[in-house]
DNA sequence: AGTCGGGCGTTACGCTGTAACGTACGCTTT
DNA sequence: AAAGCGTACGTTACAGCGTAACGCCCGACT
């Protein structure tokens, strides 16, 4: 698992050159963090997290500013119907964000980074331009019950 | 307007009825505010409108109180991505909400409280069998630009 | 009369997020 | 080398969102 944890972050590392972008220690110190993580986490508790095992002295800006750098490069996301971060879970797979869907169960808290196939996108977008209305990027977020809390 | 106002709430009243719940004259003061409303609004500007029109020593529960009970009735919506709340776009027509999709502009803020239609309901559900995600009853929200501000 | 539950007032608190300032450091330009 | 510049980060203070918990009132039912 920690092998995961590392190859995982070699990929961070290489988004982000790609990208222009750096990812500085403490950065990755958070995406570390999230990696670790089952499910999605609030913003302090990744604080007391990074406190507790990297810098004491951490205070709120210091981790939105870290998790806000991993949402825009990325690699990571941010569930805005619970305020909630969690580590992308295509970083291997290279496919966009374009149409992704989050699948949050509300029983167990664990959340499936879908993707749209095609006659779903095809619908939604017919549906969208009929309405006039042109998508962002801002992917969007379904609340259920998953397979196995049924 | 002030008319569409009343017959609004007039409707909020039948509703109400059908579903053996009070519209409390409190309530009801909310839910007029929220018709009168051109977009979404938070909590706070509503507590707002709230003291200033009705009741000056209204205090945060008050107002939570009376939203999630609007809420839960049906007559209202929270837009969990924006902890915004706005009254529902479609009290005349009695149609449900199990899907529905709220659109939601980031630049000018306008929400339209969209029906799906039917092949998109059939793809989105035959995507979420086959991921054995059973869907609640909380509405999808997608963010992006409305057709007066592209 | 007594009981019970829903609606509401009130206090206090916790969680979520950011504005605004200053400092340090690396890079470029002169 | 010196000056200027942009990015990351430390720090303080604050704004915005939401709820737990208690108690009172009042109408309905027995
Ligand atoms: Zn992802
Ligand atoms: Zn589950
Ligand atoms: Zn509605
Ligand atoms: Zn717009």
């Amino acid at each position: 698992m920690a092998k995961d944890l590392e190859k995982s972050l070699k990929i961070a590392d290489q988004r982000c050159i790609e990208q222009g972008l750096r990812l500085t220690p403490q950065r990755r110190q958070v995406m570390g963090l999230l990696l670790e993580q089952e499910g999605p986490r609030s913003a302090y508790d990744l604080l007391d997290e990074l406190q507790s095992r990297h810098q004491p002295g951490a205070k709120p800006p210091t981790i939105y500013r870290a998790l806000d750098f991993l949402v825009s490069a990325g690699l990571a996301h941010r569930l805005a119907s619970t305020n909630r971060y969690l580590a992308c879970g295509h970083l291997a797979c290279d496919h966009g964000h374009e149409r992704t869907l989050f699948l949050v169960c509300d029983q167990c808290g664990a959340v499936r980074e879908a993707t749209m196939d095609t006659p779903l996108k095809q619908a939604l977008n017919r549906s969208l331009s009929q309405e006039g209305f042109t998508a962002g990027t801002q992917p969007m977020e379904m609340h259920g019950r998953c397979r196995a809390c049924r």
